[in-house]
DNA sequence: GGCTATTACGGAAATCGTAACCATG
DNA sequence: CATGGTTACGATTTCCGTAATAGCC
């Protein structure tokens, strides 16, 4: 098994095509048919179905250890990287609702303490964060998501990064203002299974509340696939459903009033993730991000159950 | 970068010598030579540095990938063996204190019920039992080890394997009969930390607690290197110092003494670990683990704080 | 001086591209 | 019949082993 077939069966499977695939990796489709070719006789099982290609379980399995062990090798190559040279600039990827005023507050504080160094920050959605990292392209990275009180971010390869807990933050829902649930002191979930939902990958991540992916399954679900919170919240105010956000992305919006969330206890929680191997600069921020964290207030109320809502 | 250089760049590592790596892969040393330098050529700096044969920090770093990525290819081609083949047999490795009498329940029950299915079980170091795993040499691995209550177990590259608890048991504290501490009915840790410990990595895993840890250091500590029980608690009759078991392990042995643990609430636990692709037959045994450990009496006691200790 | 890693070089094996072939929608 | 995967084959490259060289205890 090696790893340049690998990479091209990770590709093919995520192309459903050999010669798109070969377009990808700059190889011609007769090669890549070969090295799949190879990999199956190796392993002595049909990897592939042909003609639509697509993967068999054996297939789909081996493609996504592949896409694990690439993305170490890639977090390899990244953390060698940090060992040898010496940068002076500080990347960060933050997700758009990711530590609310605690990067900005970080930020200042770096600039502050230490001129020289020059700091970038991008917005990504929360999936290719981990992407950044390990391609080197960032230096430290805000996930967030939506997790009970003090539980870990479920971040896939958890193990490759150092990963440091930020701030909690409550959840809020919400409500086109004509709603009959927007007067309540707070709502529960088990409320809200007809929803219609908004979902917004880019914005609350792919982790959404078991009870919103089950509206999902019912096609009770509008998604928005933008990272703007401003439209988001509009579509809320047009009455094309409810959303679930973070407390601090409670902007006041004509037609929108948001509810605390009762049960379950929930909270959104931003974490910092780091290759494992950080430059100074890099250790710098992150400091810098933990005590801006700690010096938010209200910090420990949080893991503290809110009311429930009454049954409606 | 390619597998069969980091293989070789690993073993190189744990040998810290080019030629018995060389002997180890079935290479001459030259290949292990050209294969290293083209590694440190390729990422640009030094991987190792010879005479004596040591990892510089990057090698250190890139071996420790090396490793993962190997076990995770481990893993693959045994999940693919899985999928094609069609076991007639289970393979169980278990750590030596792993699971108390749940195993022996459960493979009652696995026999009673289709008794066609050929059963081996066989006892290794909590070490080896996810190399068994990933080598598939076995289907199923009971791991054990000191952890918080409700805490899973630490296991390196949980992510490659299904995990589910089975037992958490109390801990107690084995002492020497004429101990002064041996009469209590119940001692903390803190009171603890003079030992002398004996840790036996091969019985209680090589997750021992802080504040054995800490007397590690201070040198007051003795390690038992074998995986049998009677030995160990011959050990601390013999006066040689104090243990920490599971209290299911509490033998009545002549000279020893055994106490509940105080604080901090640690538990003895257990969980099962399967390739996440697993064969009829080994699901089946899983099964059967979940069912007899449900019926162990006073599971959910357990989770209670068991009463302090007064300081002394 | 002996043990061990490095370098030089030649032969063997693997891999890719071109091109002809074949199957499916 | 056309798009796209397979097979055949030759050229290039890669990689390993032998053997000579160099460096450290």
């Amino acid at each position: 098994m090696d790893l340049r077939d690998l990479r091209t069966l990770l590709v093919v499977v995520r192309h459903g095509s050999f010669t798109a695939a070969a377009a990808e990796l700059g190889y011609t489709q007769s090669a890549v048919s070969q090295q799949v070719a190879g990999l199956e006789q190796e392993l002595g099982q049909p990897l592939l179905l042909r003609r639509p290609v697509r993967p068999t379980p054996a297939g789909e399995r081996l493609a996504e250890h592949a896409a694990r062990i690439l993305l170490r090798l890639d977090v390899a190559r990244s953390e060698l990287g940090q060992l040898s040279e010496l940068p002076s600039e500080v990347r960060v990827v933050a997700s758009p609702l990711a530590g609310g005023n605690v990067l900005a507050a970080a930020l200042r504080e770096v600039r502050a303490s230490n001129p020289s160094v020059r700091v970038t920050v991008r917005t990504v959605g929360p999936a290719s964060a981990v992407g950044a990292l390990a391609a080197g392209d960032a230096d430290a990275a805000l996930v967030d998501g939506v997790v009970g009180p003090n539980e870990p971010l479920h971040v896939a390869d958890a193990g490759l990064f150092s990963s440091s807990a930020l701030v909690e933050d409550r959840l809020v829902v919400a409500f086109p203002a004509a709603h009959p649930l927007g007067r309540r002191p707070s709502v529960d979930l088990d409320m809200l299974a007809d929803g219609p939902w908004i979902v917004a990958p880019e914005l609350t991540g792919a982790s959404p509340e078991p009870s919103v992916a089950l509206a999902h399954r019912r096609g009770a679900l509008v998604q928005y696939d933008g990272s703007d919170l401003a439209t988001l919240l509009a579509l809320v105010g047009a009455g094309l459903g409810i959303a679930l956000l973070p407390a601090m992305a409670r902007f006041r919006v004509e037609g929108v009033i948001t509810v605390p969330l009762g049960r379950p206890h929930r909270v959104h929680r931003t974490e910092v993730l780091t290759l494992r191997v950080t430059s100074p600069h890099g250790q710098l921020l992150v400091d810098a991000l933990r005590t801006a964290a700690s010096l938010q207030p209200a910090r420990q109320q949080l893991s503290s159950p809110p009311p429930s809502a009454a049954p409606a």
